[in-house]
DNA sequence: TGGAATCTTGCTCATCTGAGCAGTCGGGCG
DNA sequence: CGCCCGACTGCTCAGATGAGCAAGATTCCA
């Protein structure tokens, strides 16, 4: 009997949505009352038999952003749907449209807005529309690439988005990791760098991304540490990057001989922030998502939908 | 603004269906007007943003067979869904289940089923259910296995679906190609056997499967053909058998040397039955499956989703 | 076997939704 | 400049649907 429900739910799920009939029209068909049609078609809903999926670029999974929200307390969660995504590309473009999206809309607007650079930030700044906002000034919160081919991106990211909110663009002159702790030290208390690192430290807002633990990682790329470095930060248990500043699992700095070395704000400093927006996606982020999520450092996360699963550990 | 649209209706679509929140409130929450809303969701549904499907093993899909039978005219279609199906296996066994629903659903019940032999009918019989039907007479219209380990399965098969339905099976005591035109006319002429011809061009029903034409073929299983003979009849144009007689995409006869050879009823008196089911599920039967759809040797097809949609030529 | 507890069924009623219609807006053309 | 056509909007109204309820069926013990 149970066995004939459910395929007479099914048959009805069929009718109800494949050949979009009438409850009615189905209770003569089936030979029964509408009512127990109606009763059919939940339980088929109930138990999971009916999948209904938003295909869009610009879709979100707003079940999950709740889930998210609830069980980790971010005051906001953003999840673009994963639904016929073919590549981790794909995934990544649709996430920081998802950012942009979000900080057009986010109130109050920012005065300042910290943020850090990468690929993904990149492509956020790309997917803002001009005029987003008036007046939002931009500062960098760690510091950029400048040695090699890659120069010149962290600023841009930063300046575009500025431009595109009749703001200002406030860069920090520095590397991201100095090889001795003096000259990070000596580069810290120049007045210039000072007056930046201040003026990063008092954003109302930040937004930054996350780099995954492993050799492609933009600080290797970019030349601040070798292939060899991450693999020995991976054994004492980084699972990824933060403003430069790598992280274990618990969101824990992995190295402070090497954080010592890194020039930007404080992970502290972000964790105390009203407005700490992290923008990750990707299969090769889940870790680090985890991490920062777990770990306080972020208020708003915008990621894709397999990432928030695996934050939530429903391993699907 | 018709970006706006869609962006909208795919908001409202989210509120809607993962949320699910009334149109009403949707229009609150996006300062729309209630009808509005209903109007984007109908925007969403026919821009076809919005997917619904049934996972199920025994789910259906109507649609495609309303098309189907509109498109080749058959008589009936019973098409599986393929949604979240990992195997060939998997969806052979729903392809069968199907088979086996849509016998016990049959009217008029047939006095007399003719039936073929192979895996896939093998698995039709273990799906039926005891007493599926009364006092159906099973008979076989094609020659059996009997040359190697497989020996039985095909009187297994008829015997097994007779016995369900508290009827009486009647087996084809011969092989299924013989080597010499001789054998074989003299098999036929055998009374035994003529008179089990005789019984099954008279049966009320058929019920049978087809084979590719590829070194799998149950016919080279069994030991009739050589993976060499088959590869001469793809040459030639085969696309695959049914009732042991390979065709090509246009239905007809490969080799009419090697169809003299094989013992069973004709291809024509198929094509005239009045009821003619067949039975083919699995991506490596999509040509076999046109050939016999589109050249009448049916008149009700049960298969898969993906085969459904190769005959109709809506490639995915 | 009786009887209570639970589940199921068919119903009423309130709400939700889609079809169709008239008023309004905007843009193109005389 | 004004008119007309088409698209869009908000509405009425009827049909479709879900919540809640009471009666009937079923189960499960004693």
């Amino acid at each position: 009997m149970i066995d004939t429900d459910e395929l007479l739910s099914i048959r009805a799920a069929e009718l109800y949505y494949e050949e979009n009939k009438t409850q009615d029209e189905i209770g003569t068909l089936l030979r029964l009352t509408r009512w127990k049609v109606g009763r059919l078609l939940a339980q088929a809903k109930a138990s999971g038999f009916i999948r209904i999926e938003i295909v869009h670029p610009r879709a979100r999974r707003l079940s999950v952003e709740r889930r998210l929200r609830e069980a980790t307390g971010l005051t906001d969660a953003i999840v673009v749907s994963s639904a016929g995504v073919a590549s981790d590309e794909e995934l990544q473009s649709r996430t920081a449209q998802a950012a942009a999206d979000y900080l057009t809309g986010l109130r109050p607007v920012p005065r300042t807005l910290g943020i850090s650079w990468g690929r993904t930030l990149h492509e956020v700044a790309l997917h803002l529309k001009q005029g987003w906002a008036h007046g939002v000034n931009v500062v960098q919160i760690n510091g950029g690439v400048s040695l090699n081919r890659r120069a010149g991106t962290a600023a841009a990211t930063a300046v575009n988005i500025a431009h595109k909110a009749a703001g200002a663009a406030t860069l920090l002159p520095s590397p991201a990791i100095l090889e001795r702790l003096e000259t990070k030290q000596a580069i810290e208390s120049d007045r210039a760098v000072a007056a930046v690192l201040n003026l990063a430290t008092a954003a109302s807002a930040y937004l930054f991304s996350a780099g995954q633990a492993d050799e492609n990682s933009a600080l290797v790329d970019s030349g601040y540490l070798t292939v060899e470095q991450v693999a020995e930060l991976v054994r004492k248990g980084a699972v990824g990057d933060i403003v430069g500043r790598y992280i274990d699992s618990n969101g824990n700095i992995v190295d402070p001989e090497l954080d010592g070395r890194t020039v930007g704000i404080q992970l502290e400093h972000l964790r105390q922030a009203k407005t700490a927006i992290a923008v990750i996606a990707g299969g090769s982020k889940h870790a680090i998502a985890r991490a920062i999520v777990g770990s306080g450092l972020c208020t708003v996360l915008v990621t894709d939908e397999d990432t928030a699963l695996a934050i939530l550990g429903d391993e699907a």
